[in-house]
DNA sequence: TTTAATATTCCATATTATGGAATATCGAAG
DNA sequence: CTTCGATATTCCATAATATGGAATATTAAA
């Protein structure tokens, strides 16, 4: 692993994160020491102290039986806290709350980061299903499965290309999911406006989602609803796209605060 | 503030840390460079540097209007992540969930976050009550509500004075908790071995609840059932704390994993 | 347009983190 | 119980990094 260096000069924040996300990769057993200096590229000592700083501010914990290292309590803190604020959570409760109740489905919320895309939140239905991303924390690479489809076929032509890319050899993990039928799958997505996966991935599990949009960025998220493919017909479809125009049509808005020099006095005259 | 500093040798890491304490602990509106200065004792060039390292490795978001500092997505996805491994949610989603279901009432899981307690996750009951954590993310100071409560009264007497006396001033907002009053509820929990708030802190909302102790750490968590106060009978009492009891004596056994040296074959063989 | 407030960049310097080597601890095998 | 290999931890002189005062730029208000 090459450890990406922040413009500022913080090369040991650069570290630390970077061992963060070794951590949050790695299976939830933990990490040995041993195995993050290797993945990281950083000797012993180095990689020793910046974990054990790590620990001291509850960022990770530490097992004291197999001395890993796994994610920490603080970052559970946080994470709610993010989620929660201004954050995408916040924003989309209601509408998964909705989604879940009207339809009796299992509703989700997925979010990019950066070459996957990560559940954020979940509402079970009434019949529990295997999902491609487990519960909430999981993560498929962005491509596969409905809810990551419907952001990565928003994205510019060009980054949507080098993230395939990138992506490719751990979709080959996904054997229905060749090179070809991704682009295909990409550009139908497009097409229609939402991503269908009727159930390729998952034998029996289908799913629908739709991006959510913030201007200058992207699709930062979607919203999903999950269901037995034995039941996908052509009028389902419609109503739960319908369903989810809807929810999410409630939801940019806030997400795509207006740009006040876009409405100041100034700018109004400016126009003229 | 004064920046705690690790015994590894990491200042920067101690710093940036604290600027995530500083921006989590601010409101949701974000905070300025400037706010973040004062409040840190950090000058304005480091702790722009730190910060906009944290941005560019996604641990906090920047509004390009307002030029404040969020906690970022990543911090969501660690989050996620961590409570999700064998980190707590995990561990308690079942237990949630079987009590939200029999009983119909808004199960809740609090972990204790330093001198506050902040709800990691919640499954609201057939009636949608007001709590003070409000949603996930939201948090209190310890000492406020039982789901708090449980976890204060059950730390070393030392320690949780401690706690007292630093949440004293935050605790003068809830009108309701005198200092009288609070000690007499840790009392009354200890005691009983369960928190109880019959409706004090927010007219007309009751709950119960129960903490869950990991050996050497003490309570790191509660699970509580909130609910209307009107309800509340000492049969309900009774039935939801024998609920919660059975509910952590499942969970507490695996967040006290069995310390291998007290079973191994040479420790049997000590003990003759 | 001016002014005050806030944010950002620069760079010589002092402080900090670095990592090789030594040591300690653990766990498995004899 | 002892040995041995593997992994984790500590030490410390040195190299490299982060620091912060001062200068500059940007933004919002007057």
């Amino acid at each position: 692993m090459t450890i990406p260096r922040a413009k500022s000069g913080a090369q040991l924040l650069d570290r630390a994160v970077a061992l963060l996300d070794l951590v949050a990769d790695g299976n939830s057993e933990g990490e040995t020491l041993k195995s993050l200096c290797e993945r990281s590229n950083l000797n012993k000592p180095t990689c020793h102290r910046i974990l054990n700083a790590l620990v001291e501010h509850g960022l990770l914990n530490r097992d004291p039986e197999g001395r890993r290292y796994r994610l920490g309590t603080k970052l559970m803190v946080f994470g709610a806290k993010a989620a929660n604020g201004p954050g995408l959570r916040s924003q989309c409760q209601p509408a998964l709350e909705r989604m879940r109740r009207t339809t009796g489905e299992t509703a989700m919320l997925m979010a990019r980061d950066g070459d996957d895309s990560v559940c954020i939140d979940r509402y079970d239905g009434d019949c529990l299903l295997q999902t491609l991303t487990g519960s909430i924390g999981g993560s498929v690479p962005l491509g596969v499965g409905p809810g990551s489809l419907a952001m990565l076929a928003f994205l510019p032509e060009e980054q949507c290309e080098e993230i395939v890319a990138r992506n490719r050899p751990r979709i080959a993990a996904y054997p229905a999911l060749s090179d070809e039928r991704l682009w295909q799958l990409i550009e139908q997505t497009r097409v229609q406006g939402y991503a269908l996966d009727s159930g390729e991935l998952l034998p029996g599990v289908a799913g629908i989602s739709m991006p959510l949009h913030v201007v200058e960025t992207g699709p930062i998220a979607s919203l999903s609803l999950t269901f037995l493919s034995a039941r996908l017909t052509p009028e389902l479809i419609e109503r739960y796209v319908a369903l989810l125009r809807e929810e999410i049509a409630l939801i940019e808005p806030y997400l795509n605060p207006l740009d006040r020099r876009l409405t100041s006095p100034e700018r109004v005259l400016g126009q003229h």
